[in-house]
DNA sequence: AATTTGGCGGACTATCTATTTCACGGAATT
DNA sequence: AATTCCGTGAAATAGATAGTCCGCCAAATT
């Protein structure tokens, strides 16, 4: 006859060591990329055997995913979903336009390095794909939200959101600007591109 | 006493599995990336041996850095020494800009995958790295010699050349446009720009 | 023809990586 | 206390990779 296990105990260390993994998986891709992060670099930097890892993590796809849930939330990407709390109250086309900056800069400077590094191996691993597929879906909800009230053809929402994305974010960051002369150059090439996008 | 050689046929010969080597390279480089492309890999596509290899390019980066060579033959970066001839006869700066556009644009479409998987890789192989700074230059140059009559600060120069560059090249290609649109989105973006970059 | 030179590739070593196996010991249950 | 369960990590396996060594043979020279 089978006995009934509960185990909380059990399940709580379950979940420690599960936490010390992602801890010490974050760590190492931060420092050396996710691509060339290994099983053992990570057991070594966790203090734990590679059976252990397995044991919670089958394949990279899992562990990854998983780095993911924390990730997102500790750089709190835009989202469909929180679009239109964000532009609440604004009214003209302007101010929203200055507030899409500002948002999607802050964003962009607190998930610089990752985002670089994801984007560097988004080729290899799906999941790095898929997170930054979701990244660029919730930039795009942003601009959408940001430019409802003028009701824009796609293909103005399409150039905008090409301006917002990261790649073009990052370059810009290379120009030796203070954060406030940043954002207010890409608030004058969003606007222009509205313009532009309308007349081709 | 020492004999004189001259081994005319085997310098050819030298010459002809360097060649070999270095097509292996290139296809395999383009076919999966130039990081994960490995020694033996590269052999095998050459048909020799290993140890062939390392006679030849003692270390990955004298190996990439020979492929550079092809390489930028057979993609023409912009330089800066031909910079003033591209633009000769030229003299308003809408025409500048105009041609300063379709030659960058041309050049990023028949280098596309190269220098995307340059890109990916720059962090990993100084020699990628060096390699895509050349070719920033050049596209810099190009800018500056089409905004050489307009005598703009540097401030407008670094803000053009990041318009031009190729990750926000690439960005814009992920918009379904024709490249007769394209080309004609980023002229105007480029001259909003230059208005945008004197006014911050 | 005899001799020297040097490129070539098979085979070897050492290291690293992914993945599995298994015995141990602490926790859960009766 | 006795028994069952199960997470853990050391160790083993298998495969890939970087880099080297050495004998062979064709080419170069006398």
């Amino acid at each position: 006859m089978p006995r009934e296990y509960k185990m909380r105990k059990r399940a709580d260390d379950w979940q420690k060591t599960r936490e010390r993994i992602l801890q010490a998986t974050m760590q190492l891709h931060d420092e050396q990329g996710v691509a060339p992060t290994t099983f053992s670099d990570i057991a070594k930097r966790a203090g734990l055997g590679q059976a252990t890892l397995y044991r919670h993590f089958p394949t990279l796809g899992d562990l990854v995913q998983a780095c993911g849930g924390h990730v997102w939330q500790e750089m709190q990407p835009p989202t469909a979903e929180g679009a239109a709390a964000v532009f609440e109250g604004l009214t003209s086309v302007d101010e929203r336009l200055e507030k899409l900056v500002e948002e999607i800069d802050a964003f962009y400077r607190r998930g610089a390095l990752r985002l670089h590094l994801a984007g560097r191996d988004r080729d290899l691993i799906p999941a790095l794909d898929y997170f930054l597929r979701a990244v660029e879906a919730g930039v795009g909800a942003y601009v959408e939200q940001a430019l409802a009230p003028a009701k824009p053809p796609k293909r103005t929402l399409e150039v905008v959101t090409a301006l917002m994305s990261f790649p073009v974010w990052q370059r810009f960051g290379q120009l030796e600007l203070t954060e406030r002369k940043s954002r207010e150059l890409t608030l004058r090439l969003i606007q222009c591109a509205i313009r532009a996008a309308a007349g081709i």
